[in-house]
DNA sequence: TACTGAACATACCGACGGTATGGCCAATAG
DNA sequence: CTATTGGCCATACCGTCGGTATGTTCAGTA
């Protein structure tokens, strides 16, 4: 057998990109845990968490199972790996869109445009907003939203309340925040539902702003959100 | 071996309360299913969806899984019965309140309230807010909501916006109630979870009742949502 | 009285998450 | 340069669970 046909079968593969500080060895560990949380954030988004396999997620990954416990301690702790990953991209996302303007009330409509955008993306969708809850509970999803989108939300929210009421304490401001949060998420998920995203989602920007308005119109005219009672 | 020693093996059964225009035969069927279905309902408000397996529900039941798979299609197919039941009761309760006074603003806060006392039993948290979307699929999820609860809330969200503003149409009330129904969702979340579930709930209702002030505030001053553009 | 079909029970299968064990080889000490 | 160690991963296997195929009982009916 000529050598030629021989080399076919090895193919040359990519030279890792070196990385200073790491060994070769830790390289390779790196690669193949970077792949299954790769693999695993497209398995789930695509098929949910439930019809993901771990069979299918190592044999898109091309290692065994054993690699994958070596890495994760289990099917679940894979998840929440690509779950704050997801979490982080979107909360840094908002974060750079909201960085591009520097009067308060733009900002707060371009994070909450791009929360709205970010939300309609299938992955966020799928493994934030519709698995999330249930596959983590609802007190690891809570505590991971804590660290990332959602003080990202409440820091809009609170710069909206503030500007208008500086009585509104901490409780309250992050009760708003979960409001708006739980109203974008359920929007989101309507909107990329709907026939027609664009008009959903411009119906959804027009009804936010019309109530983050009527706060606005509210606190420039002395009422205070105690004044409910 | 006497009489009376024998008699306590077989324990009285209370006989079951004949149902008119239903054969015995029947009866006893659909007291299987009943059954079947309210175990499942605590079984799965207990552990959830995936933790719960078909064999402890026929076990607490006292049938087999022949019985079940006569009844029901498969697990998935049970867990949507036991969800419209959850949600059939959730909005019948919430109908209720609303009756109860005639004033539709009145009406709107005694429909909210009750769905935020509803949003809070560990029942409809877990079975239709927690897992809901998760098991049924998303599609699934808000068909079956379409059906019961939202409209309850849709309903609400209408006569608060028809008041001031009579141009809204029928899809920008549709937005406004999805943004409140997964406002409210998420607060009552939020609230079963805080450490002090009545203060939660007051400030939830404190800031509704203020986002809502805003927008009948709107409205009195003839803005309307379409100038939001 | 014979018979049919509804209402289950029983036994079993395949898929899947998880574990136990062993091998390979780069990194490091001597 | 050699020996040894431990990180990295493959292989084989187990228990559980959802689902199915088949058998059994018996109330209702002709």
């Amino acid at each position: 057998m000529p050598k030629s046909s021989v080399s076919k079968l090895v193919p040359k593969v990519p030279p890792l990109p070196s990385v200073p500080g790491m060994s070769r060895r830790q390289q390779f560990s790196a690669s193949t845990k970077k792949t299954l949380v790769e693999v695993a954030e497209k398995l789930f988004t695509e098929h949910g968490y439930a019809s993901t396999s771990l069979d299918a997620i190592v044999a898109g990954a091309e290692v065994t199972k054993g690699a994958l416990y070596h890495h994760f301690s289990g099917k679940q702790a894979l998840y929440e790996v690509v779950f704050e990953k997801v979490e982080a991209a979107t909360a840094q996302s908002i974060d750079a869109a909201m960085r591009e303007t520097k009067d308060p009330w733009e900002q707060a409509r371009a994070g909450l445009r791009t929360f709205l955008e970010a939300v309609q993306q299938p992955t966020y969708r799928r493994i934030v907003v519709q698995e999330g809850p249930a596959v983590l509970g609802y007190q690891r999803y809570r505590e991971q939203e804590e660290r990332s989108t959602f003080t990202v939300v409440e820091d809009i929210v609170a710069a909206v309340l503030r500007a208008g009421d500086r009585t509104v304490d901490g409780e309250m401001v992050a009760t708003f925040a979960r409001l708006f949060f739980g109203a974008m998420s359920a929007a989101g998920e309507s909107v990329a539902e709907a026939s027609n995203p664009e008009e959903a989602a411009e119906r959804v920007e027009l009804a936010v702003t019309y109530l983050l308005t009527g706060v606005q119109t509210l606190a420039q005219q002395g009422v205070k959100v105690e004044d409910m009672r």
